[in-house]
RNA sequence: CGAAGCAGGAGGAACAGUCGCGCUUUAAGUGCAGAUUUAAAGUGAGGAAAGUCCGAGCUCCACAGAAUCAGGGCGCCCGGUAAUUCCGGGGCGGAGUGAUCCGACGGAAAGUGCCGCAGAAACUAUACCGCCCGCUAACAGCGGGUAAGGGUGAAAUUGUGGUGUAAGAGACCACGGCCACCGGCAGAGAUGUUGGUGGUGGGUAAACCCCGCCCGGAGCAAGGCCAAAUAGGGGAAGAGGGGUUGAUUCGCCCCGUUAGAUUCCCGGGUGGGCUGCACAGAGCAAUCGCGUAACCGGUUGCCAAGAUAAAUGACUGUUGGUUUCCUUGCGAAGCUUACAGAACUCGGCUUAUCUCCUGCUUCGUUUU
RNA sequence: CGGGGUGUGGCGCAGUCAGGCAGCGCGCUUGCUUUGGGAGCAAGAUGUCGGAGGUUCAAAUCCUCUCACCCCGA
């Protein structure tokens, strides 16, 4: 791996509830083992984890974004397109694990560049 | 050796490396600039960051504006502290064989209320069984006396002994208990102890209340600045309205009276940035001194997260820890853990919780 | 983050201030009535009062801690 190779900033993270909500209405969904991406496509790079309070304590919902977005930066130079994504974590009482999540990551990525 | 009590302490795996994220500083690039990119260095969750239960700082409400009422809190003493309902020590009461632990610990003799059921009777009156006396038609009934015994109940009229009597009773006596007042001694005080006089009236104040002391309200989404947007939008009411404390009064302040304050209804816009705010402080660490201790004082060193759809993550190796398995050994496999994530900042309390360590004390058993 | 509120049969609520057998409506079960159903009538079942401690003789009620849910805010 070279250096600088598996950046993701911050500022490729979508923030705004209008962009948000719109993606939520209009992408399109492919499911995951461990979530549900939803996905359109865009001229950059873009991304957002949804947990909610459904997701359990504080600690738990800080660790499940954090390895999502850990398995995103791993997997984001095997997108041939920029897309636009949102990331759906389902819910359950399990530890959250970081091989199991990954390679969900990876699996579902790679249907997605199979999509046109 | 076993059981138990108390007081603390350590860690939140360590080291090395790779990748990544936030913030700060510096350098370089791009750009008129706001900014943005790259690199390097530094730095990056807790003992409870939690609950938001107390106490403060800080900000606004005019400068906590004044009075009365309402409301709330606290309640043995002394000390500590910025402050507290917190902490330390002591007193008293209770639990335990004991070490030790627990206690919302002023007043029920100022007044009011309540005390269901049961019971004669639940606080000021009374008697179911019983006991005693009298009368009668006598294993019973009626009248009277009594409250020692039984019974009811969570609680029953101050305890023990005696005098007394038909039987009995603070009816009386002695010694106690408790309460009030006046002293003596010890103590800084709570209090302990002791003497006198008078009294003897159940419980409940986490029931109202009384006594003493204390408390202005709201909160960093406080508050300040800038930018953007609509629009000096439409309709109705309208001369007073609003703020200042929960209420009233006074005072004060602000806005307004046809160029329309304010209220209601309808419709619409922004929901961005900077600051507060990352802190030289009731600061942290080490050490010395005073004090039983909480704490206080001196010296030296240090500057220690600052996000905002919200950074603190992933992997590899070695070592350590731990669990399971068996072929018991420099074995293999797994795990790296519980509770839990800063959001203006402190001091406490409470609640959740993993592993390990140290010291002191008590009880029991055995041996000497 | 800060402020406030609510938890009682299956559902919606009263009772909490002022402590003393835990109630109401709808629903449910059984029976009667009807050719059958509905309606009606009669009878009945149903509660750790969100949880744990404390005060009290006695707690849904008073006090403390705790859990869940809901509302408000520039």
């Amino acid at each position: 791996m070279l250096a600088g190779r598996n950046r993701l900033p911050r500022n490729l993270s979508l923030k705004s509830r209008l962009e948000i909500s719109r993606l939520l209405r209009h992408g399109q969904r492919i499911s995951g083992n461990y979530f549900t991406l939803v996905w359109q496509p865009a001229d950059r790079f873009g991304y957002a984890i949804l947990v909610s309070r459904r997701h359990g304590s504080a600690v738990r919902r800080n660790r499940l974004r954090r390895l999502f977005r850990e398995a995103i930066r791993l997997y984001r130079n095997q997108l041939e397109k920029p897309r636009e994504m949102a990331l759906l974590p389902k819910w359950n009482d399990e530890k959250p694990d970081f091989d199991l999540i990954r390679n969900d990551v990876a699996r579902v990525f790679e249907k997605l560049n199979d999509e046109l």
